[in-house]
DNA sequence: GTCTATATTATGATAGAC
DNA sequence: GTCTATCATAATATAGAC
């Protein structure tokens, strides 16, 4: 089939496949655009043309890729989440199933350096956690309840090695991602109260390491040895 | 002189006092609907006719009484800014002066309960912390700093006396408004996710205990007593 | 797939009557 | 002090040309 191409055919299929590459930059980049936006001022804040204008796209191809605000909101929401859940599945699968406490201690460490190269992410998030809606009922269906369920077991695992603070599991977990996400958050803040970018490297290892000394317990003292 | 006054100006005189006291009354109404609408919203995602409608006033009144936008975002920060200091005052000033780690715990319990009674007042303050502006300098200087400044002291001479967990005082200050304010400000979504409510009495007080544990060390141990 | 043009609605601000 | 009327601007969304 393909040797019955003529000349004209061939040019029309490059043609598509150019226009069709085109078209998925396009989106790729009005996406990227619309996570800074929805980040910065919330779904209702946000203005699609300013989208538009960020991305260098004229504004109604934001509806035709993604039908309306709406859309474009949850295709944003669904690969940074898709993000955050890669994030930790590569490293996690190193650690054994059967050690509870190594698996929330990397997972809560690979959770704050996150947090740091992501502070958009959480407010994207936080955004919709004020008041109720839809978009809100959606994203703990979807992509809040489960993450919070597996941590809460690991948690609730490591308590019983007296490895973690006491508490309700679902209680410390809002505790450390408040106190793991604000300084990240608030950066533009702690850049005048502090005079330092919490963004460093020596900053974001100090973070790491003083958030896992808040919640996590050092083992029970062992008999003796020697 | 007053003697003097005849019927007609008796009357201009109650008019007037009635009028003052309508603006006054329109005034608190506007700031209190302007504090929901800028903490729910932002300074820019804020509408200062949704505030004029939910205050059940005409809009142009916002512009006479506060000037501009600005000027509203102005008086509501400095009025409940004013009502998150007056917070401490009174019971603060029945502690001495020099047991620092019990004015240190009395401050971060009233911190606590403020957050858990005003969950608008941290997200007005969150959403300047974002990005740098004219509006975030101003709230640094004049209202974040000297409360920073205040507390840091204080854990200072807590971690002195090893009654505080290390690390810097400001950094560790993000770490628990974090941890402390996240859950109230989050209210839409933890009702969701662990199907309670975080304002019931019972659970700030959990809340309380759960915080303040994080944070503050147990004495030293002593010589053994008998 | 992209872009021009436009319908509709909402915003911040102000002038002027009462 | 309050309210009606209005201006200039910017928003979401869509129709239709290319």
């Amino acid at each position: 089939m393909a040797t019955d191409l003529t000349k004209e055919t061939l040019d029309e299929v490059v043609n598509q496949r150019r226009r069709q590459q085109r078209s998925l930059d396009t989106r790729e980049r009005i996406l990227q655009a619309a996570f800074e936006e929805f980040a910065e001022r919330g779904f209702e804040g946000a203005s699609t043309r300013t989208v538009a204008a960020k991305a260098g796209v004229q504004h109604p191809l934001v509806t035709y890729h993604f039908k309306n605000k709406e859309g474009l909101w949850r295709a944003v929401v669904s690969t940074t989440s898709f993000n955050f859940g890669q994030h930790f599945q590569v490293q996690l699968a190193d650690i054994s199933e059967k050690d509870e406490v190594a698996r929330l201690r990397l997972l809560q460490e690979q959770f704050i350096r996150f947090a740091a190269a992501n502070p958009n992410f959480h407010w994207l998030m936080s955004h919709e956690g004020k008041r109720e809606s839809d978009r809100l009922t959606w994203l703990v269906e979807e992509r809040v309840k489960t993450y919070f369920d597996v941590v809460a077991k690991l948690i609730r695992e490591a308590q019983k090695r007296g490895r973690y603070v006491e508490g309700d599991p679902y209680h410390l977990q809002y505790l450390f991602i408040g106190a793991v996400t604000r300084i990240f958050m608030l950066n533009a803040e702690v850049q005048q109260v502090m005079g330092r970018s919490p963004f460093s490297k020596k900053f974001v290892d100090e973070h790491v390491k003083t958030c896992c000394a808040l919640f996590f317990r050092e083992p029970p003292e062992k008999p003796r040895r020697r």
